[in-house]
DNA sequence: TCTAAAAGTTAGAATAAATCTAAATTTATT
DNA sequence: AATAAATTTAGATTTATTCTAACTTTTAGA
């Protein structure tokens, strides 16, 4: 766990949004002028491998990552593309069973529009 | 309707595969030589926004593009790549219902191993 | 403690997917 | 046929990410 690991991961755990690795660069720069970007990727894929962190894939733009609590999806807003997580604890098993063979998991996205963006609307 | 469009358009009708950009420039390059990637993809997207073909976002590498037939989704061998469809005509009311807000749409890929990928281990 | 190996970091180059630009060509319209 | 509109082309550009190779730290053993 070097320096620069533990940074990484505090700016992921005290964000209250999913972050971009470019934003987990900026923010990181911040505190530590000399980190480079290789670094930033580097523990971002070490920590998801490893399970600490999560990735979700967003199509159309940059990857983001969350400190990962319980396994969850994500609701996309079409409209400002913020991310908010949804849990659907029902799902894998109901998939399995759809498909019929097992399966290892699932990436989802739901698409809809956010409270914040329903009430300008 | 251009020369291009439709080389593109038949290309993808007559493959039994998902196909990325970069392969039906290729098979599009095979029979008109002179043909730009740029219209390439002026011509999936053009496609895809007008419904005739679906976009597959696929995690951390090139869309896949098919001639989209009724909705459905993907599963993806996590062995070999390939791309299958399935079809779960419940699943949105489902995910809708769990929401609790309407939504517009969702984007899944279920991650298994394919029969072939299967027999080989 | 000294030293060698291993692991991690850095800056910048490289790659891949997709888009943009501007000129040229094709197609459609009067 | 003349003009406008749309499309295509080649190549440059952008964005996200990975790679490379030199340099630092860290770790562990003699």
């Amino acid at each position: 766990m070097t320096k620069q690991r533990e940074l990484i991961l505090q700016i992921l755990t005290h964000s209250d949004r999913h972050l971009t690795a470019d934003e987990v660069f900026f923010l990181a720069k911040l505190q530590m002028p000399s980190i480079a970007m290789a670094t930033v990727y580097n523990n971002l894929n070490a920590m998801t491998d490893a399970g600490f962190i999560n990735r979700v894939h967003v199509d159309g733009s940059a990857d983001c990552f969350e400190k990962g609590s319980d396994p969850h999806d994500h609701l996309r807003c079409t409209s400002c593309g913020k991310l908010a997580n949804v849990s659907l604890p029902w799902l894998k098993d109901r998939l399995r069973q759809a498909v019929g063979t097992d399966i290892s998991g699932y990436d989802l996205t739901i698409h809809y529009i956010c409270p914040e963006c329903r009430k300008k609307i």
